[in-house]
DNA sequence: CCCAAACCATCCATATTGTGGACACTCATC
DNA sequence: GATGAGTGTCCACAATATGGATGGTTTGGG
């Protein structure tokens, strides 16, 4: 992540890193909270944010003082669509799951070492949970959009990744330790989708499954959350039907998909 | 577009500009065009699209080798679009005017003193135009989008970019004059939609409608393009009608959105 | 097959550019 | 009206990005 092997690029790194923060949330975040989330000075991030701003890549919400993505970042991300057109690929099978199961159904991409939620569709049970939504970002083999995702990784990239565990699952390491996580990965690839029982909130339950890319490398993954006695028993299993079915029919709408992400 | 207002960011306008001129096409840019372009040297063109790129903001294509918009731009659009829900907005006035009158529709926002293409629907009619597109940019007071746009600015606001014509115009000065553009505003305001009868391509022709953000303020265009004998006589005047209906639709819709862009 | 042209990648001494400590301001809260 | 938490700005300093120069690779033409 903090990783930067291109040299004399170190304002592109900030820049980068501070984009990434304000996008995690869409409402944005005030000033103090990038300065603290970016470890740089105050004076820096400002003169930073005020550039951007003055690009047109971030604005600044005149209510809240929050700096926010811009509009330039709205119309990039219009042009990167049409050569992955997100909304077309996924949009109807959120709709389906959402609408079927009653929970949240969301699609997430995998981006490095994280996966990132990309597109969320509320479902009609009337208790929802919030940690999930567009921008958030885990940690692979964490919540269960990183497990069905690191399941179906390369034995050796998923050795890798839990060979420096701790580092790699930062907060999320106390509740998801190793020996827990090796065994949710190899249910869920004995199962094809994977349970996350409440591991990143109390009570709060996820099941998702993988999203293959044209070379067959798990690159997405569709997933569901709620509350606990909705995801356990039968109900689970046909969740779990579901969600393959979905995330199936997305991976062979891409085979048809010319450029990949 | 080239004023920097703020201090200590020439890095941020650097690579700002970088990635407008990526996002202009979905295909992304060869390096050599990047720094024709931009006006920079080659070494800094690639050393900053090079850390873009292990930023995750940029891709190079490895067929092409092309510079193109990266996963992370796709991501933060993706955030971008939960505050302002573009697809939900104008998809379906484009579906319904693309498929009414045969002719390829498009969604184009203001940005500063330039209109961008940012949704784009393609018609049934076999003629079609390549020059609109996602990304595609022009100046104010050309195309039919820009000036449908910006036949409703404040009076103050379109004198002034008169002022500065041939150098806001630049290539399309030749055929805009000022003396045809200022006709072309007058008409558009009295029929309340915009026509272009082939100045930026002959032959191709366009009609536009101006969209308004909540405070009254043209934000946005809907626009169809074709050949010209499909833009003349009562079929103008019904593409007419159907695009201002549609723009009204939208304004209307954007009534009830938070958050401006 | 060889040569030229066009494009891409990288090095490194230089000074231009970005940095951040310090100071000033605004707006809640007590 | 005093305290504190957040935001905005200045400027001397040096770390950082710059770009001329050099080498590598691919494409196409003779």
């Amino acid at each position: 992540m903090t990783s930067t092997p291109v040299q004399g690029a170190q304002v592109v790194s900030r820049v980068a890193s501070l984009l990434r923060i304000v996008g995690r949330k869409p409402e944005g975040s005030p000033l103090v909270e990038l300065v603290r989330e970016s470890g740089l000075t105050r004076p820096t991030v400002h003169r930073l944010l005020s550039s951007l701003a003055s690009e047109g890549l971030l604005d600044q919400d005149p209510q809240s003082g929050n700096w926010v993505l811009g509009p330039e970042i709205l119309l990039m991300g219009s042009v990167a669509s049409a050569r992955f057109p997100l909304e077309d690929i996924a949009r109807p099978s959120l709709r389906r799951l959402a609408e079927e199961t009653g929970e949240s159904a969301f699609f997430s991409i995998r981006r490095g070492a994280e996966t990132v939620c990309l597109l969320r569709e509320e479902g009609s049970f009337p208790v929802r949970s919030f940690v999930l939504h567009e921008g958030v970002r885990f940690p692979l083999g964490v919540a269960s959009a990183g497990t069905a995702i690191m399941a179906f990784l390369p034995e050796a990239e998923q050795e890798e990744l839990l060979a420096g565990w701790a580092a790699h699952a930062r907060d999320f390491a106390a509740a998801h330790t190793e020996a827990l996580v090796r065994e949710n990965l190899a249910k869920t690839r004995q199962a094809g989708y994977s349970v996350n029982p409440g591991l990143v909130l109390e009570g709060s339950w996820g099941m998702g499954a993988a999203v293959f890319d044209q070379r067959g490398r798990p690159a997405w993954a569709l997933s569901l959350t709620g509350i606990e006695p909705r995801f356990k028993g039968e109900r689970q299993e046909l969740l779990g039907r579901l969600l393959m079915e979905e995330a199936h029919r997305i991976s062979t709408l891409l085979q048809g998909t010319a450029g990949a992400v």
